[in-house]
DNA sequence: CCGGTCATGTCCGAAAACCGCGAGACTTTC
DNA sequence: GAAAGTCTCGCGGTTTTCGGACATGACCGG
């Protein structure tokens, strides 16, 4: 069954955590984020989900740029009004949707977000779907920890994780590095 | 990841082995044939070859419906130039392509047809190639026999095999009902 | 406090089952 | 003995099934 490849469009943006990766659509809509040092884990998600897609390198919107700048000036919600799109199962989307309702400067354990789906018996496959989110930071898996406070684990990094919660003023309990 | 259903259409023509159904696309190709009797078998080749399809009746083009109705009254040549288009593996397709060169009134045998497409012991997996074939009689699975030229099997039941060879004036075994 | 157990959704790879056969060795039948 | 039936085994794509791994948390027994 084969499927036409869709066109979708890469642009690079700095970070104060390593150059990071913008992908987005025709539309304008994003369709991924993710830092240059996990380039592979984004291309199997983007493949996962879009099936075969061609990327070209270009400018990115206006809006996604400035947003993302203004993130990280410390404009913690800037970036919550971007509008995203992508593939994934029902379950995923679910989950997905549930992240996008967490604020800056709060976190929420795996086991609430499961109960936010209506699925409160799914707190591991909830812990998967995060790890499957393509848009990282826009779509904030990173404000879920564990229930005991700790970070357990994220797809850029712990190193990053911590970064951004200390930047969104939240708390966590932080173990060593 | 989400396929686009393909629109497909579907007419029904009859024949003198009771009615079959035809599916074409937009562009007039041929996509299956089978008959009523055995439509969900049909349905479930199509769906894998093809992802999910929406299938609406109309009447089918003129070619089409021409060419069946005179290889049924004994112009065996007549469906040799319909335009096919399958799904399916690369493996199938060198099949059901290599089938559409034995011409009416003739047989072979799985074997002749797996050494046609440079593959001599894939004797078994062309029979199964030959099961999966959507588009009955324009692709002529049914001039295929066993090497002792017994009929062996036939999607559509081995009474229509015997009669489509029967009116090619194709020698073969046979051998009770 | 530690260690094991279980529930949950998804993907992935491995393995097995499925057959629209053919060849060779045997046994039957006139 | 030759033609025809029976049995067994190997062949190779495709589909299905199964088991494991995982960004967790609650419970239970030492």
């Amino acid at each position: 069954m084969p499927k036409p490849p869709e066109p979708l469009f890469l642009d690079r943006i700095d970070t104060p955590m390593g150059e990071g990766l913008v992908i987005f659509d025709g539309e304008g809509a994003l369709r991924a984020f993710d830092w240059t040092s996990h380039e592979a884990r984004m291309h199997k998600l983007l493949r996962r989900q879009n099936g075969s897609v061609t990327l070209t390198e270009a400018p990115a919107p206006e809006g996604i740029v400035t947003a993302f700048a203004a993130y990280f000036a410390g404009e913690r919600q800037a970036i919550d009004r971007l509008t995203c799109r992508t593939g994934g199962t029902a379950f995923q989307k679910s989950v997905w949707a549930a992240l996008r309702t967490i604020p800056a400067g709060e976190t929420w354990s795996y086991k609430r977000l499961a109960e936010a789906i209506g699925n409160p018996a799914a707190v591991r496959a909830v812990g998967l779907a995060n790890g499957a989110n393509p848009i990282g930071i826009v779509v904030p898996c990173h404000r879920v920890i564990g229930s005991d406070g700790s970070l357990t684990g994220y797809g850029g990094g712990l190193d990053r994780k911590r970064w951004l919660l200390g930047h969104e003023g939240a708390a966590f309990r932080d173990i060593a590095a």
